[in-house]
DNA sequence: TAAAAATAACCTGATTTGGGGGAGTAGTAT
DNA sequence: ATACTACTCCCCCAAATCAGGTTATTTTTA
């Protein structure tokens, strides 16, 4: 018998067999209860809602609408849930875009059972569950290129430009003149091999510089 | 008896009580060797390179020098070390500052005594250890408003101004003339009441509209 | 079918930008 | 002692960009 406060939980995964695994799975774990599972986004649109599901998880290859296309507008259905997105791909990109759509944690496909009891859990307690190599991933995001080619001043500046402040007010806010801030420019565009202040952007992105 | 596959680590944090607490931990569980432990930077400086530790501990509220002012000066001593952080504190900025600094996990000090060993173990394994609460923090940045006052093409095209483009360069890639890139950014700036760019991307950003 | 969003136009003046040159001072490393 | 790097400041120029005002049409969506 399930009691009002058990964890309600939603899958949405297209392969039958793993998603008859997580309902089995979650089921029969006690304090959680299956209120929906779904093959595609299409099927769980219609009664998502009055499911009302704690938390949701996600595959996100899905037929159809992609998961990650899906998060923003799973979002607005029960805006309440938290979504755990499972997959078998370690992509930056999707990762990032998946994080980026409202999902509340990223787990891969090879986790065990225990951890997913544990990671939806965790979610409901306020954590952020994230597979090892996928944590290292988004921790790796923050992290600056040690071998930059631009000085401490440089990369002050760029950080600056990319704010969108001008030139003039960089130098207001740093105490320096305005001259100073452009020769600064000129040195970090021939550093970096540009002729504008986007493609400099864009370059020490790229290259984690700032 | 210690053999060469263990893993050896450092660790740096003033409290006696609590550093002897972790060499205690790490040095009786097999597979682990403490190389080293010191009160405070300063006296780790002068060996650490010498004790050549695959795993770094950190205090980040150290007496002197704070743990991360201390991370990029450690990371040039030790740059083959993974560091991890450990603090009682779960401030955003201390711990975005961490990460950008080189840290490769950030504990907090309620930790368990087994989780850290599998934290140890984790990151040398290419994991990204993070207590829950951290981990959820790190996941909300990448989050979006939900609530921006903003539409999708007026948030696009200020997620372009934002990368430094020019208004024309917008208008070539978006294939909409420069006049409309014009008013979407007079809609924009009243909508975020702001009269510059600088200050639109400030606002946008500080509200997660972008 | 209304309302909201996206598109486009015309005008103005102030500001910014990118690029060219040169030059002095402090600190560090060799 | 010297060479190097970082940081600072100065002059010049033309082209481009920016912010703000007002109006109006066409899609899209609720």
């Amino acid at each position: 018998m399930s009691r009002d406060l058990d964890i309600r939980v939603c899958i949405i995964e297209d392969d039958e067999t793993i998603r008859e695994g997580y309902v089995y799975l979650i089921g029969n774990t006690p304090g959680y209860k299956v209120v929906g599972s779904y093959p595609s986004f299409e099927d769980a649109a219609k009664k998502i809602a009055t499911d009302d599901p704690d938390v949701l998880l996600l595959d996100v290859e899905l037929p159809g609408i992609s998961g990650i296309d899906a998060l923003p507008k799973l979002k607005k259905l029960i805006p309440e849930a938290y979504i755990l997105i499972l997959t078998v791909y370690e992509q930056d990109i999707l990762i990032f875009r998946a994080l980026g759509n409202g999902a509340s944690g990223y787990l891969t496909k090879n986790t065990s059972p225990e951890k997913i009891i544990s990671a939806i859990h965790e979610v409901m307690e306020g954590g952020g569950p994230m597979s090892a190599h996928i944590a290292r991933m988004v921790i790796s995001s923050f992290q600056r290129n040690e071998a930059s080619p631009l000085t401490r001043r440089e990369t002050e500046i760029l950080e600056q430009i990319a704010t969108g402040k001008s030139r003039k007010r960089i130098a207001q806010e740093l105490f320096i003149d305005l001259e100073t801030v452009k020769s600064h420019i000129k040195n970090i565009y021939h550093k970096l091999n540009v002729h504008s202040k986007a493609d400099a952007i864009k370059t020490a992105k790229d290259n984690k510089f700032i």
